[in-house]
DNA sequence: TTGAAAGCGGTACCAG
DNA sequence: CTGGTACCGCTTTCAA
């Protein structure tokens, strides 16, 4: 009774279209759609036999007709532009990021479509093929560049967008920046200058994203202010590696330094690693910091301290927000933007000077 | 020149359809459809005029209408089931595997879907709403479950299926299964037995979860084959917290075990925390396998012994195998499935009882 | 080699 | 309150 039926199903009975609904309740399909569109105009008796006839049918309205109709795809895509993945890496996905941006979008029917891009041209070139396509309704822009022409392109395309993150210059293009505050730098640097850090080394992202850079400056701001210094800064591509080749350059240039912030939390493992195995211990030799990431730096040895920040929350506020822009009625958020968070644990303690000092002091 | 007319070009010009393409051209429709469809039958010049109208026009065959006219929306969904993502977990999104399955969707215009479910029946749902609101092609079904009622259900609804990972009962889906050796686990039981071990646990992934429990079997084979045991073994949810819990739950109950096999590089990780905790060393107290996951265990110290597997390649062979179910010519592929492959680090090494036989025998 | 016309599955305007 | 009908943008016979 299975082999062959489920099969023939599927093959033979062409799925239902309103036509079919409309003919099976009686009706003409105008009125199949006022029922499923809310319009109203509809007597109860007739609604129910066409709601009915639908169910009876298992109809649903096609997203593609709709789409087509209606000019828009109910569609909003990401663009992951992950260098190196030609090479077989594996890049973390903002994970966070994409159930939050779901979560929000599923929510008024829209779906998410995801492609994954080499380099700058090719994410270009993907959202200029969406556009044109008309594959798409909207997009959500990830990480902020220096010298960014997206905002440029996406005009021309006249494809509404959201970036997640800061443009780089006053740009009209809607936004999720990073906030006052620093991305939680400020907490860091003021957390390690009250430990008693003075020189202090960065191993931090790109240098032409601009949260990078952002990052970079308040650190190395309320360094000064605070009377330390940023003696070294090493900027470089996401990965754990980088970080190791950083670290090891830093150790070589300026053995004086204290702590080491690093962009990424798998940026500080891999970079934990390094300054072991130049026999420095955490925190006692070097104190270090990570970013974000994963909670996986909470069961290292010695527990990681870093920033941790709502990448979903922001997921869902870029969703919101481009949902907006694109003729949507959201509801309105009572959602608080939350600050990114410091999470000091126990790679973080004071400079073995500041500890002799304390120590001759007391 | 530019702050208004690019908004009004936006704004204004409504976008080219293939009638204008057309017109202006000087030819019917048709020939345009021909041309961009490589039928033939078209003189050269008047496919030169046509193709310099297009250009001129920035004009590309709308997704929608050939959705709706083909019937095919040369879309693939990907619902990703992630319990716990309603209460804010941040789950790890299988970056490999999409961008595997990316890469080989997108050199066939095909576009990637991502809905995120939290749960079984939110998962099922999703799949129902894409297939009757004909939103894709086929789907990607991940994480084969014991008494997994996907494959009835996408076949009822018609739905082009590959199964990433194999099937718990004999059915006719098609599937990307883990192979015949174990998906890793004979190398990780004989490394283990090679080594000395003989009491040995695993702390797993959810008991109904297919490749977990293949894993389990397998390692408990291998093991029992080589005189050894498995001792314990403690299914779970795949997270940190749940690994640091069952590795409590372990020690307590067998102080004995010399070595522990965990379902992921995180989870390892959470539990090599928690057996420092009670004192314990690793390797020499105890050894610890994991498994899969990012490469960020190489940094781990002492660097994780795991079993590395080529995700995106197995999302690649997925793609590829759902094209061909969707009745698209894919390239035949010269790729070689590639084992799992077991990568032997410094967190595993003789028990000490091993250890200490070996210096008396010597 | 080319054009005309009939849809694909809906929506929305206009009558009645 | 309900039906008829002209599209949305493209593909595909069928004729010419």
């Amino acid at each position: 009774m299975d082999r062959s039926s489920s099969d023939a199903d599927a093959t033979r009975s062409r799925r239902a279209t309103i036509t079919d609904v409309a003919q099976l309740a009686g009706v003409s399909r105008s009125a199949v759609s006022r029922v499923f569109n809310a319009q109203g105009g509809i007597s109860a008796a007739t609604e129910e036999r066409i709601r009915d006839a639908a169910r009876k049918l298992h109809w649903t309205p096609s997203a593609t007709a709709i789409a087509l109709r209606s000019a828009r795809s109910r569609t909003v895509g990401l663009v992951l532009n992950r260098p190196g993945v030609a090479e077989d890496g594996d890049p973390e996905l903002p994970s966070g990021m994409f159930t939050g941006l779901e979560k929000v979008l599923a929510r008024h029917d829209f779906g998410l479509l995801l492609h994954i891009a080499t380099s700058v041209e090719h994410e270009e070139q993907t959202y200029r093929r969406l556009a044109e396509a008309r594959r798409v309704d909207g997009v959500v822009l990830l990480e902020s560049r220096v010298g960014d022409t997206r905002f440029e392109l996406v005009r021309r395309l006249g494809l509404p967008a959201v970036l997640l993150g800061t443009p780089w210059v006053d740009d009209p293009i809607s936004y999720i920046g990073h906030g006052p505050r620093g991305a939680g730098m400020r907490e860091v640097a003021e957390h390690l200058l009250e430990l008693g850090h003075r020189s202090i080394a960065a191993v931090s992202g790109p240098e032409d994203y601009v949260e990078s850079s952002h990052r970079d400056r308040i650190l190395r701001e309320v360094l000064a202010a605070g009377g330390a210094g940023l003696v070294a800064h090493r900027p470089g591509p996401y990965t754990p590696v980088t970080a190791a080749e950083r670290t090891r350059a830093i150790l070589a240039q300026h053995p004086e330094i204290t702590a080491i912030v690093y962009a990424t939390d798998e940026m500080a493992i891999a970079g934990m690693a390094t300054l072991r195995e130049h026999g420095l211990r955490i925190p006692e030799d070097v104190s270090v910091v990570g970013y974000n990431g994963t909670d996986i730096g909470a069961w290292y040895s010695p527990a990681l301290t870093t920033v941790r920040r709502d990448v979903s929350q922001r997921g869902r506020a870029a969703a919101r927000a481009l949902l907006g822009l694109m003729g949507v009625t959201v509801e309105a958020s009572d959602e608080e933007v939350v600050d990114p968070e410091l999470v000091i644990r126990a790679s973080t303690a004071p400079p073995r000077e500041a500890a002799t000092a304390t120590a001759t002091a007391g």
